[in-house]
DNA sequence: CGAAAATTTGACATGACTCAACTGGAGTGG
DNA sequence: CCACTCCAGTTGAGTCATGTCAAATTTTCG
């Protein structure tokens, strides 16, 4: 199994992005001056609403949620960060403007860190990482897609269902009400459709 | 106003490029011997189900739409693309997989396609695409985002209030059926919402 | 002008939400 | 080890949001 301990998790995200592209020594180089480990305590906020979003962080081990509380109190999740995941507020991590969104950990979690400057400035030294990032981000696009296209086109339990197969494991470690909070819909409502769901 | 004409479009591709990067010489020739000017004709398809997407197609003026068939034949539009908008099935572009999606023209239109390979090259020969369309696709990626949140948080009224703000003059240019399909309602629906809203 | 498509309207059915009450663990402190 | 609290989850009644279907009306386009 890796070692998902925060000294060593460097060569976790390395070998991450060897997977995709063969990277230099001076490139991992880079990457392990660049990226930092940190440690999170479940319900430790990674990113508050109104501050501006400064990382970009890769998920070593555990589980991170990034959302938005809405004028009602509600809480809407956007994304489930697990391992070998990355989440940041993009829109503000670029802008530099205060994120309308949190993100939290719903599990101790190790990730490592990349500074807004860190980035633009390894994109600079080293634009393979261009490249790599624009790869991650286009599989990011396909999949928020493909979520879109399930939100808008299936009624909650088809959506359930879909969660259920897409995130097996996910299902146990987290409340339900996230998952609700993620689907769209009330905690209330899902476990009326995990009643059913038994019945059968 | 700028020339749309197909024979020029390629500078007007060229020009968008530059008010993010500027391009040398070589990168513009190569913009210019990449890309493909092409007339759609309205209801013609740019993808059809079934088919590998092989282009990426930048819209020079006109209007596409990005949808999905399901089973039981209704249409769920993901993404409208107009002047200067990129659209394509990126999972079906990269895996090299039939594509569960469609593109068709709205309106006659025109665009500047690049083939699969020609891309690819296109990212070797000149790392700077690398970061162009990283950028590009994290935008897609925000708006993306929004949309989701805005999907799952927010209720049919207020989603179409946005859509009409976030795309003032498309809502005259094309069926109310579509903008059903895109907010994920029935056109029956969106009609009972239009007649409230003239109400006030 | 005439046919086909888009839109509207109404009656009814179903999906999903609200609120409040209840249930059942998982800590926590005595 | 027990009593207590707290929070997630469940259940039910009533309500609101949205879908379905069919018919009428308007618009579009050949």
């Amino acid at each position: 199994m890796a070692d998902r301990s925060p000294n060593n998790s460097v060569n976790l995200l390395i070998g991450y992005f060897e997977k995709m592209l063969p990277l230099t020594e001076e490139e991992k180089e880079l990457v392990a001056s660049r990226f930092q480990p940190r440690l999170y305590r479940k319900r430790q906020f990674i990113l508050q609403e109104g501050d501006v979003c400064n990382v970009v962080s890769f998920v070593v081990s555990g589980c991170l949620r990034l959302y938005k509380v809405d004028q009602a109190g509600a809480t809407h999740i956007i994304q489930f960060a697990m391992e070998n995941w990355w989440v940041s507020d993009m829109g503000s991590f670029y802008s530099r403007k205060p994120s309308e969104m949190s993100i939290d950990a719903i599990e101790d979690s190790t990730v490592l860190q990349i500074k807004h400057d860190d980035l633009l400035d390894l994109y600079t030294k080293a634009p393979k990482f261009d490249r790599l990032f624009r790869v991650l981000v286009e599989r990011s696009l396909v999949g928020m897609q493909e979520r879109l296209l399930q939100t808008i086109s299936s009624d909650a339990t088809v959506r359930y269902e879909f969660f259920l197969k897409q995130y097996p494991d996910l299902a146990n470690r987290i409340p339900n009400t996230y998952i609700a909070s993620f689907l769209g819909i009330t905690p209330e409502f899902l476990s009326k459709i995990r009643n059913k769901r038994v019945l059968r």
